[in-house]
DNA sequence: CGCCAAGCGGACGGGGGTCTCCACTTAGCA
DNA sequence: TGCTAAGTGGAGACCCCCGTCCGCTTGGCG
């Protein structure tokens, strides 16, 4: 590949996510190709579609996730762990509402590995913390896909306003989420495929 | 106005709230026309834009709202009266995908009046629930509004399954809304206005 | 330095959305 | 029953988006 041809790709790729984390995945290919300052043709080229491109953009950020359950698995205290990968994950969806479109609408081929594992791990996470004693028994761990809505929800609001939002959503579902309080509905097997409609 | 237009508005009307119900407010006027049996013409004929269609097909949703507070400060134990109000308007707005949007959406000329009087009954029936001790203090009303954004993250999946997503995730929050728990990040001063981007 | 493939950008096709225009139809009064 | 104004529907103007095509430009090797 030709250095100028892979100074392109980059700047696209940088602008890309930088447009869909403030304006979300509807913002048009046109726009960000005449933000990196080249034509469409150039995006094209590059990604063979604006799904690949959104794929590209947002895969460090998957991972980023993906690392966040790892090490809160480590993380000595159970139940400290487990609260921190959903304020992370949240403040992160809060903060990119490219991201929580991304995310939700998780096309087919986005690492459906990738996914399947870290659901793995999550659900390690929740057990453990209820083996602790601290995540109440009757948390499933599709509640965490109904966090995840719930906070989608908040996306669409000036980041720093959407940003607080979730730091407060947050807390009050945590603290229904310790052991010790009384019976819910049943838990819902919500999974993001859904969102597909 | 003749007699057969009097029943093609009316069942226009129909066919769009059941739509908008089932498929949100992107569903197309042509859409619309074609399931009430009539041309596009006809639709804008008794409706100058698809914004008026919406605004007229949820006003009675949203009147209905309305009575849902009046009836829940009437109720003579607070707590049970606010708990009631945000059960349904979240069963309300997870089994109607255009209500949420619309209702999200709020057109500025959507009622204004009728919104700001509905703000300040919610507003006393929050206090009346803090008054008998078993509304946490800080709650805000603005935590409404968050609830409403958190619940409108559930739309987009088939409606049994956000009906019954709904009703546990406000299970969860009017359980940490109750009394006698810890303190909270400051609420957020959201305003359904802002989700207008 | 010259050459050519790799790279480029803008015009364009195709599809889908809102809303308008206009020739035709029909309700319903006299 | 005849007339006319109210009512109708579909074609199409206009706009925005994705993705492609093609003639021009340029990096960088020999």
């Amino acid at each position: 590949m030709r250095a100028d041809a892979r100074e392109n790709r980059a700047r696209v790729l940088a602008v890309a996510r930088e447009l869909f984390a403030e304006r979300g995945l509807e913002v048009p290919m046109a726009a960000i190709a005449r933000r990196a300052g080249v034509g469409v043709a150039t995006l094209y080229r590059r990604f063979p579609t604006k799904e690949a491109l959104v794929v590209e953009a947002f895969t460090e950020q998957f991972a980023h996730c993906q690392a966040m359950i790892d090490d809160a698995l480590k993380d000595p205290d159970p139940w400290r762990g487990f609260c921190t990968v959903i304020e992370k994950v949240c403040l992160l969806q809060a903060s990119d509402r490219g991201f929580t479109a991304a995310f939700m609408a998780s096309f087919p081929d986005l690492h459906s590995e990738v996914r399947d594992r870290t659901w793995e791990d999550f659900a390690a996470l929740v057990q453990r913390a209820k083996d602790s004693g601290q995540l109440r028994a009757d948390f499933s761990p599709h509640d965490l896909t109904l966090v995840l809505m719930a906070n989608s929800g908040l996306a669409g609001v000036p980041a720093e306003v959407a940003t607080a939002a979730s730091r407060r959503l947050v807390a009050y579902l945590l603290e229904s989420f310790r052991a010790g309080t009384d019976a819910l509905p049943p838990p819902v097997p919500l999974s993001l495929d859904l969102v597909l409609s």
